[in-house]
Formats: C-alpha cells, structure tokens, sequence
DNA sequence: GGCCAGGTCCAAT
DNA sequence: ATTGGACATGGC
C-alpha cells in the first residue's frame, strides 16, 4: 500500500458531495472506479494511502494540485460562504473523465443522487468491461438503455455515445469556458446545466457555476432575498462574486444546501 | 395518490 | 426572451 501527503484534503468530502458517482464505502475507506481502474483509498490524516493506482494518478484524479489555500482565501471573504467552506474544508472538484462525466449528468436530470448511482452501476454492470464504466463505442442501445429503467434519459445517453465516439470530448480539456459549454451543448441533452458540470467537473474550468434546483433554491435566498432570479442572472452574479473560483462555491452550496434539505424535510425520528 | 426529483426540448406566448 | 408541459421512473 503507497501513500502520499494530502494536505488540505478531504477524501470524504471530496467523493461524498454528489460530483462523482463511482465510490463505495470499503473498511476504512473506499473503492473508486475511474475509466479501467479500480482502486482503494483511505485518508489517515495528511496522508492519502491507496492500492490500485500510482502517486501520480491519485494526485491527478483528486486534485492536490489545486491550491486550496488560495481558493479558500479568495471565497471565504463572503460571510454567505464562510460556514460551509469551514464545514466542508479539504472538499477538492475531482478530475473526471469526460465521457464518464457526460454519461453521468446526462443521467442525473430529474434523478436524485441515490438512483444516478444505481443507474450508473447499471450501466456500468450491462455494457463494456465490468466494472469499468462502457466507452462511448461500447455503451448500449437506445432500447437497452430503457430497459435498465433509465427511462427518457436512454435516448440522451444513446446520442451522446455516437457523438463521443470521435473522441471529441477528450479534446475539451483546456479550452474557455464558452467553447466547452458550446460544444457540449450541440449534444442533444445537454444544455447549461449539464455543460457546465462537466465544465467544472472533467474539463478543468473551476469558473463554472452549475445552476441545479438545489443551487438555485440556495441562491435565491442567500442573495436574492427570496426573489425569483434567472438561472443566467445566478450564474452572471455567481461569476462576478465569487471569481474564477466559482465552481468551488457552487459545490460547498449544493452540499450544504442538500444535506440541510434532505435532513429537513425527513419527519424527525421519534424517541422510543 | 399526487407531487417532485443535480433537466432538456419544444411549442406557445 | 420567458413559460408550461411532456418525458420515465421512483420515493415519499
């Protein structure tokens, strides 16, 4: 078993905020699927041990490149952010593979975090190379896809694979912002919100801002006093606040704002 | 049981 | 430019 230093890092938060799909609870820490690869990986303080993948891939894929003191320096001046950066400190935005990252978000419209995972590991389990995620050339049909109770979302799936099979999205890696929204947005079923999660998520643009329900809600009423806003207006407010660091604001806000929800509006347990 | 969920598309204002 | 309904399925 390697290991490496990981300051600023939370591998719990980091998997756990609902970016990334394919993890399981594994003894003290975790089992993550990336393209091919399957590995283990637990926290034990500043050090990251894992088993399966080299130095290189992990600091890679979890992004200890990322300069999290900056990042928090330059967001936690907002008073709105400073409590959930605190509570979610050594949260990273991961370094998805593109394709898996469209799959998955194509996946999510209209789902819940619980059933993504279920509908991606069924992918993942019927096509390709079990337990890899299906390359674009090896996902399944339209029919197949619905047959795996994917329902409306199989047609979306379907196209995308014929359309990534030409490795166009492999080339998105890089470019501005617009181009990679623009180009993912010419694949039917993707339009601002899933372009810009695999913006931020696969793409290395930390300046995206994906606007979802949960986003939505939370922005409205931390700093739109309720009011009804355009999800282009959150997202042009989103960018002038909070700068090229947007995406990290986005994610600490859809976490907390998900986690305080879904505890809300579950009946309090009863006491014996 | 009906409403709504990490949305998008299309048609009708 | 903005708004409402359809689209499948599942959880509450």
């Amino acid at each position: 078993m390697k290991s490496i230093p990981c300051p600023w890092f939370s591998l719990r938060h980091t998997l756990e905020s609902g970016q990334f799909f394919r993890w399981r609870r594994l003894g003290e820490g975790y089992e993550v699927i990336r393209r091919d690869r399957v590995f283990r990986v637990r926290q034990e303080g500043d050090r990251l041990r894992f088993e399966g993948a080299d130095a290189d891939f992990i600091r890679h894929f979890f992004a200890l490149d990322h300069d999290l003191p900056a990042i928090h320096a330059a967001l936690e001046g907002d008073p709105v952010l400073r409590d959930p950066l605190e509570r979610y400190r050594g949260l990273r935005i991961l370094r998805q593979d593109p394709w898996e990252c469209v799959a998955a978000f194509l996946t999510s419209m209209a789902s819940n975090i619980p059933r993504i995972t279920r509908n991606v590991e069924d992918m993942a389990a019927a096509f390709g190379t079990p337990p890899a995620f299906p390359r674009p050339e090896q996902m399944g049909t339209e029919t197949q896809l619905r047959a795996l109770r994917l329902g409306f979302r199989a047609r979306y799936l379907a196209a995308a694979a014929g359309l990534a099979r030409d490795g166009r999205l492999d080339r998105l890696a890089g470019r501005p912002h617009e181009e990679v929204r623009a180009e993912l947005m010419e694949i039917p079923g993707i339009a601002e919100k899933v372009a810009d999660c695999v913006a931020l998520f696969a793409c290395g643009r930390l300046e995206s801002f994906p606007v979802d329900t949960w986003v939505r809600k939370t922005m409205r009423r931390l700093y739109f006093r309720n009011r009804r806003a355009t999800d282009l207006r959150i997202r042009e407010f989103a960018r002038r606040r909070f700068g090229p660091y947007a995406g990290y604001a986005q994610q600490v806000l859809f976490i907390a704002a998900r986690e305080a929800g879904v505890r809300g509006s579950r009946p309090a347990a009863r006491p014996a």
